[in-house]
RNA sequence: CGGGGUGUAGCUCAGUUUGGUAGAGCGCUUGGUUCGGGACCAAGAGGCCGUGUGUUCAAGUCACAUCACUCCGACCA
């Protein structure tokens, strides 16, 4: 009978339901609630504040590169909106209007940001009048809103949090750079703090950005085999600047016009975390984001002596830089031992009488839930080496996923035969022309995600016409 | 925006077929016993049955509308 009872009811398994997992993990790790504003959430503590340590390390990556943080409006009015024709094209369909300020009807209609081009335009053509004025690396952290049809947590909600860097330079080939240069921050950050493997590569025109030249991304792979745009970066030219008129004075006593930059990242990666990570008892956190790294649970808390040597324990090592947290509520251990799965706190740190006799602990992993019994006198360096040792260990398995699942076409019903029992990426030659990626999107239901910079010649004619490819472009359905 | 599913206690749901006084488990509160994988006992609190309009002596239950969530497509960070 007992074993009959139902407890706290579990998460629904990834292998029978990959959706409802995603779900459960959101609801029952304490990351989202939902709002009465429809395409709305309420970004509790425990996601905001992977948020904020993602916000953290991005930030710290761009400062130390030069680049300044302002705050920009979040109106935008519609005169200014249309200033650039594609941008305008792009985003009309899903922006947001106010049309009233208290009870008077506006003259313009003023959209909520849906992006700040347009307003970091205006005024770069108001503060830059030389070459010395140059580059201008600007950059903010805010939320913006799309009127998004269908809704999911942290991967497309109307409105979402992330941050917009917008930058001009004196030359085309230094706002290339500038645009390079951020895509590798951007996978930098996936690979090494997030833990996720990606692909890196440039949009294809018909996929880039609404105004954009060229548009960068890095793409990873979901555990389903569906792919995650998880930052973008674009080169502008010098489109937006004839636009808005943001022209200086050159080194040749000339006039010209700034090419420009703009980059961003979104609360979306924290969908993309849980998707990559996670397993069948909740979420899996990549430690370099982890709010709490290190959950120390008391064990037999009422003894003598067990809740101090708990408190002492995190008080060194939170000394040491790691973010660790002993949880004394009178909850039962096995209680908060699934609970702190469920939230992916990647090392559990058990304290009871019997390890206080032996001067040592029980440290649990929370990827492989290995155990191991821990001296006490070496802690700080055991649990910062089990933290590296953990991210790697998460990156591998997310890098096994990705490998395993990617594969080479180079027929349309090759391509059509690589996702017939689950999404996966499929690498194929392209000839170039935008009618043949059409087409495979039409037969195959997959989009292009990007020309990887790494090519390999995975055959020599495009699958679609024929004719000599030019690329190889890797496909795959997207989130 | 199209197609399916679901809205009853904080959560998961029963009750709807056949209209007749609002239910269970978990969670929550209080007290006690426990404590190395979601502990146990006892006593409590908690609901405008998503919302609106109809039908009816009577609506959680029937009809219509509407809103939200969710899944699958089309569109997108």
């Amino acid at each position: 009978m007992a074993e009959d009872k139902k407890l706290v009811s579990a998460i629904t398994s990834m292998d029978e339901d990959f959706a409802q997992w995603y779900t459960d993990i959101v609801k029952k790790a304490e990351l989202a609630d939902y709002s009465s504003m429809k395409g709305c959430i309420v970004v509790r503590p425990y996601a905001y504040s992977i948020w904020e340590n993602i916000q953290r390390i991005f930030d710290g990556m761009i400062k130390e590169t030069g680049h300044e943080n302002v705050a920009m409006p979040l109106f935008i009015p519609e005169s200014l909106l249309q200033k650039e024709k594609d941008h305008v094209e792009g985003f009309a369909p899903e922006v947001a209007w106010v049309t009233y300020g208290g009870s008077e009807k506006l003259e313009e209609r003023l959209c909520i940001r849906p992006t700040s081009e347009t307003l970091f335009c205006e005024h770069y053509s108001h503060i830059v009048q030389s070459w010395r004025d140059l580059p201008k690396l600007y950059n903010q952290w805010c939320s913006v809103v799309r009127w998004e049809k269908t809704t999911r947590p942290f991967l497309r909600t109307r409105e979402f949090w992330w941050q917009e860097g917008h930058t001009v330079h004196e030359t085309a080939e230094e706002a290339k750079k500038e645009t390079r240069d951020i895509l590798e921050l951007y996978a930098k950050l996936a690979r090494e703090y997030l833990c996720m493997p990606v692909v890196m590569g440039q949009k294809t025109d018909k996929e880039k950005f609404a105004g954009a030249v060229e548009t960068y991304t890095i793409e990873a792979m979901m555990h389903d085999g569906k792919a995650l745009q998880s930052g973008t970066s674009h080169y502008f030219g010098d489109g937006f600047a004839k636009a808005f008129g943001i022209q200086f004075a050159d080194r040749q006593g000339g006039l010209s016009y700034v090419h420009q930059t703009s980059w961003g990242i979104s609360t979306r990666l924290i969908g993309g975390i849980i998707m990559t990570h996670g397993d069948n008892s909740g979420l899996v956190l990549p430690p370099a984001i982890a709010p709490i790294q290190v959950i120390i649970v008391p064990v037999a808390m009422h003894k003598e002596g067990v809740l101090d040597k708990a408190r002492e324990l995190e008080a060194r090592l939170k000394k040491a830089g790691i973010r660790a947290k002993v949880d004394a509520s009178d909850q039962s251990p096995g209680w908060k031992f699934a609970e702190y799965e469920m939230k992916g706190v990647p090392v559990r740190l058990e304290i009871g009488p019997r390890d206080i006799e032996n001067d040592c602990c029980v440290l649990v992993r929370r990827d492989n839930r290995e155990k191991t019994v821990q001296g006490l006198g070496e802690l700080e360096s055991a649990i910062e080496a089990m933290l590296r040792d953990f991210g790697k260990a998460i990156y591998d398995k997310a890098l096994k996923n990705l490998e395993g699942n990617i594969v080479s076409a180079s027929t349309i019903d090759e391509m059509k035969e690589a996702i017939k029992d689950k999404p996966r990426f499929v690498k194929a030659m392209w000839c170039g022309d935008q009618a043949c990626e059409e087409a495979i999107k039409e037969q195959t239901g997959m989009p292009s995600r990007c020309i990887p910079f790494e090519q390999e010649q995975v055959g020599d004619v495009c699958p679609v016409c024929g004719k000599p490819a030019k690329h190889m472009v890797v496909y795959g359905i997207a989130y």
